[in-house]
RNA sequence: GCCCCAGUAGCUCAGUUGGAUAGAGCAUCGGAUUUCUAAUCCGACGGUCGGAGGUUCGAGUCCUUCCUGGGGCGCCA
């Protein structure tokens, strides 16, 4: 289906084409936008002030031309110029109640098919192996997870990869520290948490040690030349690792299609390299290989070190290489840290260089998550476990669900705090703009009202009552027959803000921010909340009745579906 | 020292890429439940959009400069 934003905008455009036919003004630009203020309309359009000035017209007189030479449209109850040139547009209520309708019986939801035979790949959670995941980790694995589900959503070819760090130079620390540390029965018990603690052990004997650096090098050495022992025992880590992920993100709902981390590329670091030399994109400096970015004005990257070691520019490089080849993407996207904000430009700039398709690199980075006393740390032993963080989320979101359901049998009481309780962590991520340094504060995480994913849960558990109770009081009858008509404002406003679901995806996957689609949704609860407050439904004269409960039940399939796109569950009760 | 990012109500944040009177939540205060789930709704209070210049019909948004905070800057990832 075709948004009703892109429908005006393109109908829009037309009339501004054949008024300006004949001069060289660009209307390509043309579009409508969700208008500023319910006074004035609908969609408004404010291309006239701009192209008036660039063809020195008075722009009210421009948007009347326009105007006139647009061709009827049905959708529209008034258009009006109005203060300097604005253009306002106001929809008939009944086209919005069909169209409203239409949305609803689409099985798609209206939502646009703009992923048609494209595949994007997402990059996202990627935690290093041997190191347990804390709350720094959500928020890669969150937000790279919705939008997974919104561009699945939109008819993307998804591929999500889990891009694990099980390579690099942490691996002969550990090593070295896992034969002389290991505590093998706490290795039963909590196999990462053990490896984490063998490793900083291992790490603290180096910075004393000089013998036992030396050592660490030498474990190094031995498994990048593959000898079979150490080749075992990092395979092991590996097991280790992925066996607490796993539970972790079934935990969060979180799925992915590969889990390649950046050993996957060993063997085609030595063709990245010789690739980046044929092409004279590198040179010796220092005994080191590097590209130098001067034209882009970076600094400069080391792609193979002195020692002849390659590292992670080298390994990313030759990823993107590889993605490219196996999947033709449109686009590869990072969501990470914003302390990678340098790395990745420079390794889309050379990525640039030898394929001509660094547009298509795409990096989503967030601000880092800290503790109210500063950043955390693991030496500092401030890290707070993602385990832990949901654990509570469960329990807070239990003590709220014995206290509004009393009657709720035990088990259905747990399986709604556990969507509630994780709902509200993802949500609390996904609501906002991620590129902003975030204080992290249980209250703030866990918070359960407001803006939080619970209400938006709330919201649609009370319609699922609803439509129950109507099943019950009125047997034999169905409100599916009746067409929904928008009569009180604040059916008007809800009508609208359903229509605007497609848009509101669309531009959150434009975007690569799920924020706009948690936006969208807040305020399409805020607006039912406000409808089921204050106007009545089952006690409603049959036929408006009727109405109403398709409403309803609209408001409520938008809630699921969105809330499904950012992985939030939606309980049938709370 | 250089580069990147951020600064909007007491707090946490929106602000559709330059448009009309800058909006929400939390907190505070006042109301609403014989009625569809009060995790709710209705209302009040709250602003020099970090400061100063500039660009133009028009700036929270663009340019310059300064202040504050965060991050980064060739052999960690």
């Amino acid at each position: 289906m075709e948004t009703v934003k892109d429908m005006l905008s393109a109908w829009m455009r037309a009339g501004f084409e054949s008024a300006l036919a004949g001069t060289d003004a660009d209307v390509s630009r043309v579009a409508v936008v969700p208008s500023a203020q319910p006074q004035f309309g609908d969609y408004q359009c404010n291309d006239a002030l701009a192209l008036g000035k660039a063809l020195k017209q008075p722009p009210r007189a421009l948007a009347q031309k326009a105007l006139d030479a647009c061709a009827p449209n049905e959708s529209l109850e008034r258009m009006e110029i109005a203060g300097p040139g604005f253009v306002n547009l106001t929809l008939k209520s009944d086209w919005l109640a069909r169209q409203a309708q239409a949305m609803g019986a689409d099985e798609r939801l209206g939502l646009p098919d703009v992923g048609r035979g494209r595949t994007v790949i997402l990059d996202y959670s990627s935690p290093n192996v041997a190191k347990p995941m804390h709350i720094g980790h959500i928020r890669s694995t969150v937000i790279g997870h919705a939008l997974n589900r919104i561009h699945a959503s939109l008819g993307y070819r998804v591929v999500a990869d889990n891009h694990l760090g099980d390579w690099g130079t942490q691996f002969g620390i550990l090593l070295a520290g896992y034969r002389r540390f290991l505590d093998a029965a706490a290795l039963e018990r909590h196999p990462v948490e053990e490896l984490e603690r063998v490793y900083v052990k291992s790490y603290e004997l180096t910075r004393t040690d000089e013998s036992w650096l030396a050592h660490c090098r030498q474990e190094l050495v031995k498994l990048q030349a593959g000898d079979p022992e150490s080749r075992a025992q990092w395979n092991r880590f590996i097991e280790l690792s992925l066996g607490e992920f796993n539970r972790i993100y079934k935990r969060l709902g979180v799925t992915f299609d590969l889990f390649r981390g950046e050993s996957h590329y060993n063997d085609s670091l030595k063709d990245t390299v010789a690739l980046l030399e044929a092409k004279g994109l590198v040179r010796e400096s220092e005994g080191a290989l590097v590209a130098f970015l001067e034209e882009e004005k970076l600094p400069p990257c080391i792609v193979r070190k002195s020692d002849g070691a390659f590292n992670y520019a080298t390994t990313d490089i030759a990823t993107a290489l590889a993605r490219f080849e196996e999947f033709d993407p449109v686009r590869i996207v990072y969501v990470t840290d914003e302390r990678q904000q340098l790395h990745f430009r420079q390794i889309f700039s050379i990525v640039h260089r030898l394929t001509g398709r660094g547009d298509t690199l795409e990096h989503v980075w967030f601000g880092l998550m800290r503790l109210p006393e500063g950043t955390f740390s693991t030496r500092q032993g401030n890290v707070i476990r993602l385990d832990a963080l949901l654990d509570e989320a469960e329990r807070r979101a239990l003590d709220m669900v014995r206290q509004s359901s009393p009657g709720m049998p035990e088990a259905q009481q747990r399986a709604v705090a556990r969507a509630v309780g994780i709902g509200a962590v993802k949500y609390a991520d996904l609501s906002q703009n991620p590129q902003t340094t975030v204080t992290f504060s249980w209250d703030k995480a866990l918070a359960l009202d407001g803006n939080s994913g619970p209400y938006l849960q709330y919201a649609y558990a009370r319609i699922a009552s609803v439509l129950d109770k109507y099943a019950e009081q009125f047997p034999g009858q169905d409100w599916r027959g009746v067409p929904i008509a928008f009569n009180e404002p604040v059916e008007r406003a809800l009508g609208l803000a359903l229509c605007r679901f497609p848009e509101a995806a669309a531009r959150a996957a434009e975007l690569f921010r799920p924020s706009v689609l948690a936006d969208y949704l807040y305020d399409l609860a805020q607006t039912y909340s406000s409808f089921y407050q204050n106007v009545p439904f089952l006690k409603a004269e049959p036929g408006v009745r009727e109405s109403r409960i398709g409403i309803c039940a609209l408001v409520a399939k938008t809630l699921r579906k969105g809330l499904a796109m950012l992985g939030i569950e939606t309980p049938d009760r709370i």
